[in-house]
DNA sequence: ATGATATATGATTATAAAGGTCTTATATTT
DNA sequence: AAATATAAGACCTTTATAATCATATATCAT
């Protein structure tokens, strides 16, 4: 259906939120709490986060995350394949970075007349997730979190 | 998750077929059997393109579909469209054409900090949509069909 | 007219993906 | 030891996708 799934919308926003903080440990229940969400699926995309090296964790009392790299290395295509496990395929058997793979298993098609074109479309695509970054989520108008009370203007 | 759904891949592998004939009517059932896809569903997906102007039905014996415009004048944007009943939304809250649409119904997150950002990727996501055309499907190196014996070679 | 061919359309069913909750384990600080 | 916080897997519900089934309608050929 060609939409991003509700937890790489999570995982943008607590980037967007994590990176507004600038280098101050935010443990999960607070991005939970300011965005309105359970603790739970929060605590979830972040570890998957972490797991993929975009953010760090400190576990323990006073723990939390922060980000790993400037929030301009962080790619929309990174926080995808970070959440979804694998980059982002628009079909099955097209993946992008490697042109002439023969991973299709559609036995539907026996001369598959679309993957030329689909490789090209995939490319594209892939070409403008990682022209985002989080960087492209920062200084939006007005910024304001529940548990802490400043407000961030950008001018 | 970020991918066609198999109705729209029907689409594209139809309308490649169909342009291919340029100009003779052709039955579902012979665009079903030359794909090894099932009548049924094919004749949904050719029903819905034909339901949204992008080719054209004739019904009864004889009958068949041909396409209602030239294949640089149907956009992938126009298939998905026809296909899904409405364009492309990467995220629910943001339409792309209406920039400052209201229609957020995510009562989730008070400040919605990403929408901006939303409202630009899917932008660049529509114009990437739209530059792509049924055209760059043609020409494939080698297309062949069951029903019919003629092979044509791209040189 | 009528049978054959072909599209139109809704109902139904099965499977897969997404979304979310619950639970237990582990690590760290105080 | 108690409190705080992440780690990770099991489980359940809902939604979307995929495909089939069934029936109605339109047109051509005889």
């Amino acid at each position: 259906m060609l939409r991003f799934t509700k937890k790489t919308e999570y995982a943008l926003l607590s980037l967007q939120y994590i990176a507004n903080k600038e280098g101050i440990l935010v443990p999960a229940k607070e991005i939970a709490d300011s965005l309105g969400l359970s603790f739970e699926i929060i605590a979830k995309v972040l570890h998957l986060l972490g797991k993929n090296g975009l953010i760090q964790s400190i576990q323990g009392a006073q723990g939390g995350y922060l980000l790993n790299k400037e929030p301009q290395k962080i790619s929309l295509s990174d926080v995808i394949t970070a959440i979804e496990g694998k980059p982002s395929q628009l079909v099955e058997c097209v993946s992008g970075d490697d042109p002439d793979d023969t991973n299709c298993s559609c036995t539907v098609y026996s001369n598959c007349t679309i993957k030329d074109p689909m490789t090209i479309i995939q490319k594209k695509m892939d070409e403008m997730l990682q022209s985002i970054s989080i960087q492209d989520f920062l200084h939006t108008p007005i910024y304001h979190s529940i548990t802490d009370s400043t407000v961030t203007i950008d001018l």
